[in-house]
DNA sequence: GTCACAGTTCGGTGACCGCCGAACCGTCCG
DNA sequence: CGGACGGTTCGGCGGTCACCGAACTGTGAC
């Protein structure tokens, strides 16, 4: 036996062990650019996190065998992405919890822009965050179709607007239907979910909205604009 | 600047930093400790993880510098609790995440009959978990006071219910009613939120439950098995 | 076959950090 | 006042770990 044993509860290593994993800037780094749910390369990630390819390959390593990330090999390519929808509200829990840090400028207007797109509209895993995701939650609250005053769930007429709107919703896994994601920008709840994963998928494939750059970023198309004042009454001046 | 800077991720290091502080075996014993919501001193945490307390000393500082830990001095001691609610939702959802310890056999009789009392009833911070929480949850959910299909709220009645029974919701602050918590014992969400502070809260001041041993452990007196009954028609045999 | 390229393995290095005991500072009590 | 006790500070020690470059494996392209 190698490690100490002083600690009389069961639960600490395990607690360390998976903290551990989270408590490396670089390994942070890619579970942070992972979380636009999208499978990445180990160079594409090395290259992100400005570490060498040696380096990040023994970091995905740690994270796979730590089941926080789930790999693919393809000829002589790595992908890897998250390993499922617990591991990235795992992460963006903890992103959110990091004392708001106020008034940090930034430092290039690269940097700026691409932070004011996040702050904009950007996906958090597979549902909308930013201020196009607190956008579509408070039109859906306002309009009946999602409660939040007793807790965070849709409520009958939510269901049928899903229906109607053509957006199938899955409810058979485990996973909840509507969940609160708390966003690290506003810090307001945004809807999560298989709800909110569904509705993300149909703006992604509809084309209310596009990827942009190379990350967690989306931008809201006029057609979108047009699809959101209808469904919901969401102005466009609020999601800018 | 000492530290290094080539991931252009500006929440990495924070992220990093945060899992840092959790990520080391006796701070992870102090969380885990301090999720039942008490206030320990110093040196009850020191003899708990087994460290010396010049070692519990500096963790504390890191903990209390970090926003996970408040402290109080009393005198000649310092009493430390997590900070909020939210920290002990983040250690309780790092918690749940560990892989599930399939027939981990326990080491001797004490940590058995300490592990199985925890099973059956404890709280995480502010409300009750294990299987009395899983049990409050599910009547909650049979009788319609509590939709966990379409998300996790109280109904009309819900809010009724709590009314009747006397537990006031203090509705004013940010902080959702009606949260779903993770079992790791049962891994199946329970009651949490105002609601389940409110109602583990009623449990201990009138009687139905009793902390047991100086850990998150409580036990349900027949004073309790009979109001479990009789407002939520819960079986004894389901709390065992 | 040959070259380019993605990824891995390995040895070595340096920094970080958790740990302890010893000395020290306050507080409480007799 | 003096002694017991909770907690802190400090120096030093040892282990862990992220990092790199170099050598290597395997895939894909020409």
């Amino acid at each position: 036996m190698t490690t100490r044993d002083r600690t009389h509860d069961p639960q600490a290593p395990g607690l360390a062990a998976l903290a551990g994993l989270i408590a490396d800037e670089t390994r942070a780094a890619c579970l942070l650019a992972l979380l636009d749910g999208r499978a990445w390369t180990a160079g594409e990630l090395a290259r992100h996190a400005g570490v060498a390819a040696s380096t990040l390959s023994e970091h995905l390593g740690k994270l796979v065998a730590g089941g926080l990330l789930s790999e693919e090999r393809q000829g002589r390519h790595r992908y890897v992405r998250l390993a499922d929808a617990r591991v990235a509200q795992l992460v963006e829990d903890l992103a959110a919890q990091v004392s708001p840090r106020v008034s940090r400028r930034p430092r290039s207007l690269r940097e700026s822009s691409a932070g004011s797109a996040m702050a904009r509209g950007r996906t958090c895993y597979d549902h909308l965050a930013g201020r196009l995701g607190i956008a579509v939650t408070d039109a859906l609250t306002v309009r009946g179709l999602l409660r939040q005053d007793t807790g965070f769930a849709l409520t009958e007429a939510g269901l049928t607007w899903f229906d109607s709107a053509g957006i199938g919703l899955d409810r058979k896994g485990r996973r909840p239907l509507a969940r609160a994601c708390l966003d690290w920008t506003e810090r307001r709840p945004h809807l999560a979910g298989v709800a909110g994963a569904a509705l993300c998928r149909h703006a992604l494939d509809t084309g209310w909205c596009v990827r942009i750059g190379s990350e967690r970023a989306v931008k809201v198309t006029p057609t979108g604009e047009r699809a959101l004042s209808d469904l919901l009454g969401i102005e466009a001046s609020a999601l800018r």
